[in-house]
DNA sequence: CGTCGGGTTGATAACTTTCAAATTTCGTGG
DNA sequence: CCACGAAATTTGAAAGTTATCAACCCGACG
């Protein structure tokens, strides 16, 4: 069964599972557990957090300030972890909350000491799906300070449609976008009357267009042009053998 | 010897290192290098990158943009490992260059694997630190995605502060600070022109003054509450138990 | 002495936000 | 199936923030 899943379609494209690898990774499978939309996961401050392993639906991270705006960390997809650095290293001090209805994977903490302390080539996976995660944000932290918010868009949405044609979820067609104009907006650090705007000339331009929950892309190179997208970070050579 | 190093006085503030560990971390810092700024310690594409502990001095990793425009991701500061997460998980995808002359410890591959099959408490902490870097990435991209410009600066120098003090080069008084306007600009994602514009307004606000390759904190929770800095994310109660 | 890399200042242009309001979409109950 | 209200999207106009361009100043240094 682990090996339709989207995480192990996304381990897979970059190490060989063996089926150790895989009878634990089904072993991880069987706590599935689903959840609402807007259920909080984790939240600031809380120590002793679950790991998730999400296996349908959209989530996302994010920190709230004092002044009441957040800034939304990123967003995870079918195949992601959620909450696996809080846990390997510290107490959370972000927010994760179901967007869509989901349905998620409770990892225990000692299955994934387990994988560690065995030296597999699961542990190897989580790293480098770990450092795959920390790549993106500093790949959007890139996008906040140096991109305009036309690029920054772009260069987002792109992301999303080779995260999700990873497990399968989408192609260089478009793919199914749950978000609201008000989640891109903090996302993106903009406000939502903006990405409106920046939607709307993406579309005039014949780039993409996301409407209806569903996000096109009319013309592929052109977005990847505009955006300076290059998906190194995304789907280099997987992790280096420990 | 060890015992003095910034990374050992960083550590230790977390965790108590064993003779064992100190050993390890001796055996370490053998291997000292010096290089002159603008040295290339790390570029874009480069694989098999070293890993390296800065001992002093100040580092910068950086992404250059196709138009130009480049983007610091962080300054790096004596006690702090360069390159850590790159070695350990994957090829390099940012620069890493000396913005003063700098002494820094090569660590070995083999000697960081020893550590962490030996499950010791060194590693723990080695992931701790890297656990470390990742929540200031993901501050600064919060900064740069919901502060102004003004409390954007604050906030980052609160965090050299926080940062300096804890290896013993800084105070709530200030600190000795070699960068150039052009690189906080680099670093906040502004111009270096409205950079001089917003430490001005720091200066006349009576907050805090960056002058001389120095920062004087002239009222220290007055720049707190502007920034609403939370040093939670740096100082917390170190890593769990592994 | 003259150059060069910062730093500083002013004026203007560009981008983005904010506020206010109209329009559309969507879920739900009738 | 339709009507209704709430939420999301869209548009306009004005205000605010930041970038860009063009100078000028200054200390370090050959």
């Amino acid at each position: 069964m682990a090996e339709n899943s989207p995480l192990a379609r996304k381990l897979r494209a970059f190490v060989a599972l063996s089926a150790e690898d895989l009878l634990m990774l089904d072993a991880i499978h069987k706590r599935r557990r689903n959840f609402d939309p807007g259920t909080q996961l984790v939240h600031q401050g809380q120590t002793d957090q679950p790991v998730y392993i999400l296996a349908m639906g959209w989530v996302c991270s994010f920190k709230l300030l004092s002044n009441g705006s957040r800034q939304i960390i990123d967003f995870r997809l079918p195949g992601d972890f959620l909450g696996l650095r809080s846990v390997l290293f510290r107490a959370s001090d972000h927010n994760i909350e179901a967007i869509t209805k989901i349905e998620a994977s409770e990892v225990l903490q000692s299955d994934l000491l387990t994988a560690f302390t065995q030296q597999s080539r699961l542990a190897t996976a989580i790293l480098w799906a770990a450092s795959r995660d920390e790549a993106m944000v500093v790949e959007h932290l890139v996008g906040l300070g140096r991109r305009t918010a036309l690029q920054r868009a772009a260069h987002y949405f792109l992301e999303f449609g080779a995260r999700l044609n990873l497990v399968g979820l989408g192609s260089k067609t478009g793919f199914d976008c749950p978000l609201s104009q008000y989640m891109i907006a903090d996302a993106l650090g903009l406000s939502s009357i903006h990405v409106n705007r920046v939607l709307r000339e993406l579309r005039d331009l014949g780039l993409m267009t996301f409407q209806k929950r569903r996000v096109t892309f009319d013309d592929f190179s052109g977005l990847v042009a505009l955006a300076d997208f290059d998906w190194s970070y995304l789907d280099h050579d997987g992790p280096p053998p420990v």
